[in-house]
RNA sequence: GGAAGAGUGGCAGAGCUGGUUUAAUGCACUGGUCUUGAAAACCAGCGUGCGGCAACGUACCGGGGGUUCGAAUCCCUCCUCUUCCGCCA
């Protein structure tokens, strides 16, 4: 959620900003609402914070009057107090109303984009920041998409998750399963390599912790939810590990924290279908370790580069042909104010899949969470916040195997053997 | 799931027969005095949000609601923790 303040103080950054998001002239007006809203729920606050100071002097002169034993005087006094809480009552419930009022509007505004990002509405106005150097990798005639090799190797199964569950959970059996298990320890390997503190958090959510990382309300309906129990199931591990540090003031001598998690992701993905679905390319289940840092604002951006670094450099480790995208405004998430997205080519689709999105939402996020530090002066700020994927597996596991499938079975990289203790899957 | 007890500021811990508690006190922390330096001692400061230039006002004693002129304190409800029982990887 953006602050007020911002609102008040860079207006025309923030215009721009949104401008590059896509935001007309028109919707820019919302602006002189916000303000408004905010001018008279001040307003509103310090009206009743006035009837309720003289109600408390009141009340206790009250008790001064009792005790002194007049309590003709003291009953006169009640009198008035009735009067003031009927004020109390109409001025709490106006204040309660215009907090939900500008609440819903403020809501509706996303972060401002960094100024690096360019203005776009799709896709493919995307600036391929990195591109794949070398020539794509070209695969014989008789290649076949990962849904075909899954089941020529029997290592997943989706139409047993059909029978289990749903369209769109996949079942991975034996060399499949494996390769799941060493991709997962593989990643997390590396981030413990890289000084991220490893957590396994809980794969269920409350309400405020949905809340606090944007999640509720913008994505509500892209949630599994258990009603019984009012819990939501995570779509990331960010929802679970950034609320570690919920309502924290840190110290100067805290920063970066860093922290990683593996996590099973869960999407109801409504709406989506074609190509996109095929297989293991958009799943409701998928696995991913995910790296999430919180950092002071003056190094939030070295960091984000630090953090597409990493996962570049995993890319480089699974030998797969990569690029590196900077999002434009129009596609670019509504929390994020600069986002990098990592594609895997997947020769036998031949098209790129997405693996990584890393993310920087300066105090988007942690305005929700009252995630804050304090500066040398003592004031409290809030802190940056970044995650990205590092990596999302499905995908991941869709690339190896096409790119990697040979007659003789689907070569395992380098880097990946010790973890699954075979070298082939034939 | 059942029963009993408990949830107070970074921590510990009073208050809980409703009104100098506008949350005592200790520890920790910050600044100062003293000291060659440190420790000790002494002095001062020290929670969070909102409004206000400020003085200050207001709210917050697990969450929500209620009773009352007035609630940390009484009532209801939910959550969490502890102990016991039940169930169970």
């Amino acid at each position: 959620m953006l602050e007020i303040s911002r609102i008040r103080t860079e207006r025309a950054k923030v215009e721009q900003g949104l401008k590059i998001k896509g935001w007309t002239e028109e919707k820019l007006a919302i602006l002189d609402l916000i303000i408004a809203a905010d001018d008279k729920r001040k307003q509103l606050q310090t009206e009743n914070d006035g009837y309720l100071s003289e109600r408390n002097k009141l009340s206790k002169e009250i008790g001064d009057l009792f005790k002194a034993g007049k309590a003709s005087e003291a009953q006169a006094a009640k009198l008035q107090v009735e009067e003031l809480k009927e004020k109390i009552a109409i001025a709490e419930s106006a204040m309660q109303a215009q907090i939900i009022e500008l609440e819903s509007k403020l809501i509706e505004l996303p972060n401002i984009p960094h100024p690096s990002v360019p203005a776009g509405h799709s896709e493919s106005d995307n600036e391929v920041s990195k591109p794949w150097s070398n020539e794509l990798p070209e695969l014989p005639e008789t290649a076949l998409p990962h849904w075909e090799l899954a089941t020529k190797y029997n290592i997943l199964d989706m139409k047993l998750g059909v029978k289990i569950a749903g369209a769109g959970f996949p079942v991975f059996i034996g060399k499949g399963s494996r390769l799941q298990r060493a991709l997962i320890n593989f990643f997390l390997d590396e981030a413990t390599e890289a000084g991220y503190t490893e957590i396994v958090p809980p794969l269920l959510v409350n309400e405020a912790t949905a809340r606090a990382t944007g999640q509720l309300p913008d994505k509500e309906g892209q949630m599994y939810y258990v009603t019984k129990d009012d819990l939501y199931l995570i779509p990331t591990a960010e929802v679970p590990i950034t609320n570690i540090y919920r309502d924290t003031i840190l110290n100067l001598d805290q920063f970066p924290i860093k922290m990683t998690g593996y996590t099973p992701c869960f999407r109801r993905e409504a709406g989506s279908y074609g190509a996109d679905v095929k297989g293991l390319n958009r799943v409701h289940q998928f696995d991913k370790v995910e790296i999430v840092q919180l950092e002071h604002p003056d190094k939030s951006y070295e960091t984000l580069d630090q953090m597409v670094a990493h996962v570049e450099g995993l890319l480089q480790k699974l030998e797969l042909p990569y690029r590196i995208l900077r999002l434009c405004g129009g596609d670019v998430s509504f929390a994020s104010a600069l986002t990098y997205d990592l594609e895997v080519y997947s020769a036998a689709q031949k098209r790129w899949l997405e693996v990584s999105s890393v993310s920087n939402f300066e105090t988007f996020q942690s305005n929700r969470l009252k995630l804050r530090y304090r500066d040398e002066d003592g004031k409290k700020r809030l802190a940056h916040t970044l995650n990205g994927s590092a990596l999302a597996l499905a995908r991941i596991i869709a690339a190896l195997l096409e790119n990697n499938q040979t007659e003789t079975g689907i070569i395992i990289p380098e880097a990946l053997r010790k973890y699954t203790g075979f070298d082939i899957i034939d």
